[in-house]
DNA sequence: TTGAAAGCGCTACCAA
DNA sequence: TTGGTAGCGCTTTCAA
């Protein structure tokens, strides 16, 4: 209920009726609907006729009155956290070619990483009954969002960032070993002071990412200087910012572990400026394996994270919950791979 | 009604209805209705009440009936050939945040530039009772497309590729303009054999650029090579065939006109792989300016669309025929900008 | 196979 | 300010 006051809302031109298109075909209504919804319970004469009349007439199916007569829903909602990034259109691609399939139509709703934002959309959606949504949530979501879903028995499927304190289906990466992988083959190439640069510290993501970063110095047997390890905003500005610590260090990182392409994107343009040649002065690795990866400059080594598979088991996941009426929750986790690009 | 016999569709949980929270309040259901409007015309005591009851009985609103008796729609549909592209998200971003200003929530429907699919989309939209419609139509949309939304009486904003022999709003940008620039650019750094690569020649946008191409070259007092213009797919596989062509000609050019940035990237990686330098051995000029042309190697000059201000001003314009009832139609025609980057 | 009547959850309209 | 009644366009159910 927030604000509904203030929702924009406009008139609709009258359209053709079933009942129109009955008269008009001389049957009744009821087997008008059986028509329009492809019934086999109808002669082909009738059939025919019927069809003939809704083409002459100009209908349109009116799904939302059906839905609402036939307490069904033909609808999901997908929320993401930026469209700009690549990393979220991607996941879309996978969302759309999978749920179409399905013939489901989807709602897309951008939180911009806003809290805020992120409540009013999925109260939107529940109001506009969609099936199920699949949700990759801002950084500080809160439990009770979820709960807000789950209490109206609506499937849903968390992705991407993994909610704590809360069961809840979920498609995610293994984000620990892809940045275990990427530490350990910079660590492997001989350096020996990394620094981890970008991402929000208050995420399950960041979280997991620092873990593997550990992991890898402490299998190789070197210190991490937790000077070297900065936050920021998971946008390329962000890496812009970032990096700035790394360039005044009196004890400069010869590679640097970003949180993200994007960041390391940031984080190129950000040395460049400072007159540092990315690459060459510094070693940079990403995450994400975003498509940019292939023709950037310096070829940036990644760890690929699958966006367009977590997409499309999302939306299989959820497509699954919707139709099954298990209330059992599931996790998906997809392994990264470490995708080696030289000069 | 194509094929309304596959499309999936699922039951819904029972939700709690404005009766129940009525009865829960103690007061009728027009009452309980009007609160639920955020009406002047109650009191503020039985407005507490039934906000109480509300929130006890975790009800949400049903929009979607609200909307079937009320004959009013709070959705807008918009369609795009492919979210994957970058140019495309940024539009999407253009348009999500100045529709959701107004309340709007959006269908998002990608067609993979497959005709069969727009159709179907539109179809699925207009029987989800759309308010109005965004569409950057694929190259071969057929009249009768259009003519279908136009006489369902459903406003419509034709964006980024503009349909012949058909009268609608329409947002785009001076392709013309912008491609004669890009190719002045080339000409006035000396080089006299250009290519155009890329981009469906049966497409408006692909002859306006053409157009410009050609406008150039006469000013300059130069000739065509018309053996240099090759069309492909939009797409950066696209723009990887299609400079084949220029690496295996007898007499190669010394600069290459991008349909897009896509395109060129495309390019770029061609070239690469044929061993010739994209940058020193042929410059190269891109369409588009999506965020990728900042960190590309070589740094890659281009022509700005505004992809996110296109979608912006599509957005403006659908909820300006919304909440208008003129038939009038707009054009809104942006000026492009040639980006220069240099190495 | 077709038809008549009821009702999904809500708002419009009129009366009190 | 509040309540009763009708009806948005469709499907469901049962009878013919």
């Amino acid at each position: 209920m927030n604000g509904l006051g203030e929702i924009m809302s406009n008139k609709q031109s009258r359209r053709v009726t079933l009942m129109e298109v009955a008269n008009h075909a001389g049957v009744s209504r009821a087997t008008a609907s059986l028509v329009a919804r492809n019934s086999t319970k109808i002669s082909n004469d009738t059939k025919e006729k019927v069809l003939q009349s809704m083409k002459e007439l100009g209908y349109v199916y009116d799904r939302i009155a059906a839905n609402l007569r036939s307490q069904t829903s033909t609808t999901i909602g997908i929320i993401i956290t930026d469209v700009a990034n690549t990393f979220f259109s991607e996941l879309l691609l996978g969302v759309h070619q999978e749920l179409e399939k399905f013939g489901y139509t989807v709602f897309l709703g951008t939180t911009f990483d806003s809290v805020d934002n992120q409540v009013k959309l999925i109260s939107t959606m529940l109001e506009h009954r969609v099936g199920g949504i699949i949700l990759c949530p801002v950084s500080s979501t809160s439990t009770e969002t979820i709960e807000r879903v789950q209490n109206i028995d609506i499937p849903m499927v968390v992705a991407v960032r993994e909610l704590p304190f809360i069961e809840t289906n979920y498609v995610g990466l293994n984000y620990t070993q892809g940045a275990k992988k990427a530490t350990s083959y910079l660590l492997e190439k001989g350096h020996t002071r990394i620094a981890f640069l970008g991402g929000r510290s208050e995420s399950s993501t960041w979280h997991e990412r620092i873990e593997g970063f550990y992991q890898a110095h402490q299998n190789a047997g070197i210190n991490v200087d937790s000077s070297l390890i900065v936050d920021s905003s998971p946008t390329r500005e962000g890496g812009i910012e970032a990096v700035q610590t790394i360039i005044n260090h009196p004890n400069r990182p010869t590679a640097i572990f970003c949180f993200s392409d994007m960041i390391a994107f940031g984080v190129i343009i950000g040395l460049r400026k400072a007159g540092i040649t990315p690459g060459e002065d510094i070693e940079i690795v990403g995450f994400d394996n975003v498509p940019e990866t292939e023709i950037v400059y310096p070829p940036l080594t990644t760890v690929s994270s699958f966006p367009q598979q977590i997409g499309a088991e999302a939306a299989n996941l959820l497509h699954k919950k919707m139709t099954s009426d298990t209330n059992e929750k599931e996790r998906i986790i997809l392994q990264p791979e470490l995708v080696k690009r030289d000069k």
